[in-house]
DNA sequence: CGACGGATTGATAGCTCTCAAACCCCGTGG
DNA sequence: CCACGGGGTTTGAGAGCTATCAATCCGTCG
């Protein structure tokens, strides 16, 4: 079940980039040509580390990721998750130092691309420039949704709006059914997510479950009652700027 | 004392831009004669809302704005601090619908830009839209040491850390002498920005000032124990990733 | 079978909130 | 010149959410 190397269509980054806009011909072969180092890391390993200085940047073609800050006193806060075609450390690309540290959740296949590489990209296509560049402003407008969890709802809701993140999240990228999806994120990377204690999460979780809004079997979350879930989360999906496909999903 | 049409270097958007790299003759000529809408407006003014689909841009020339987000139950979350220089929505450049509200905190002049006129000066000049990029990493950077300061620190440490960072960033648009500064800031709005209440956040004030870490007379800050501060804040201005000139400023 | 990381549970402490009221400063209007 | 009104700042006391500290439980793995 090793990730294959990824032919045309099957690479998330490419599919990412075409619900944006469709790519042109050019656009398309040229992502297709460039030169992409694909590696397969194990879980719980951090790909890049805060103060790194890379010389190229990663999309995440299978496995999910965390992005990790870490305080002077070492409590830990993650900022994001990172899910197939997501780019956790694009900003390397015109931030020498990195504020940041990218773990892996699951073991994962990341494809690599050189800093020169995706200049060379930027300035000959600028529409897929923008597209990244439009994809950083949604990592942005997630960051704020992020702020305004931590900072203005309590434990409960905010362990309800990340579950509707990441279950509408995963679903754009069809990693997940309607009401159901693998999280392989444990309760202390949650309580890391939310700005709460392991115990915290847990006895949020406990309710949750008790009040018939989740089921989990293993890393495996089911959503018992997807309406209620978001209105306890106060969720609305807007600020994901996620595109509408008219038609069906692959 | 009304801000004047701004000539040549004055404009807060080149002098930062200027600061990343140095503006060729035809790119300094393109932003001189960009078509930019002047507008003053009146503090505690909405510049724009949440849900908004702008058509066009702004940027600070003098004041200080908030981008603020509301909860369902109508708990308010500041998120960022505008001051002269941001462009507090560019990112309704590439996302249709605005999911912040962009707020001023005193009486602001603000430069408006058409979507259109940007797009255009994108294009031609490359370096000018990679430099507007990087304006919205470092945003993202800002908003990611937010998530951990609201996520994993006490509200006292957590004062402590955002008067640091709105001192270091006014002082690098020159806006702030060495240890002191003008902050346009109510206590509520501390509140809001820190996630908690403003009950609490007098308190920490208060305890600051009998700490003898700051003092403050009116909306003006002064700084007695800079160092102190910045180690209670647990402060490091790395994730701003300020660009360190050679020389002195202007 | 012992080790280990994650999930649970219980009891206590503590930071922050909530609610209310008072206080202050300042611009407005009589 | 002073009363009035309004927003921001302070204060106090009590309640509540969440953290802390410790153990126990559980499933997986060597």
């Amino acid at each position: 079940m090793l990730p294959a190397p990824f032919p045309s269509d099957h690479n998330p980054l490419i599919r990412k980039l075409e619900s944006i806009f469709p790519l042109t011909e050019d656009e398309r072969q040229a992502l297709l040509e460039l030169p992409l180092q694909v590696t397969v890391i194990k879980e719980d390993q951090d790909v890049v580390r805060e103060g790194d200085r890379p010389a190229r940047s990663f999309a995440i073609l299978s496995g999910m990721t965390c992005t990790n800050k870490v305080t002077g006193d070492g409590k830990r806060q993650i900022v994001a998750f990172g899910i197939p075609g997501d780019m956790p450390d694009v900003q390397s690309l015109h931030l020498k130092v990195l504020d940041i540290t990218v773990t892996t959740l699951t073991q994962c296949s990341l494809g690599f691309i050189t800093h020169e590489d995706l200049w060379d990209l930027c300035l000959r296509f600028p529409r897929i420039a923008a597209a990244f560049w439009r994809e950083t402003l949604v990592e942005g407008a997630s960051f704020r949704e992020w702020i305004l969890n931590v900072g203005r709802r309590e434990a409960y809701p905010r362990m309800a709006h990340i579950l509707c993140e990441l279950l509408v999240r995963l679903k754009a990228v069809g990693l997940a059914e309607d009401h159901a999806c693998d999280l392989p994120i444990t309760q202390i990377e949650f309580a890391d997510a939310l700005g709460i204690t392991a115990v915290h999460a847990n006895r949020v979780f406990q309710q949750m479950r008790a009040d018939g809004l989740i089921e989990t079997r293993g890393t495996r979350l089911i959503v018992l009652n997807w309406e209620r879930l978001k209105e306890v989360g106060d969720f609305d999906e807007t600020y994901l700027h996620l595109i509408k496909q008219g038609g069906a999903a692959a």
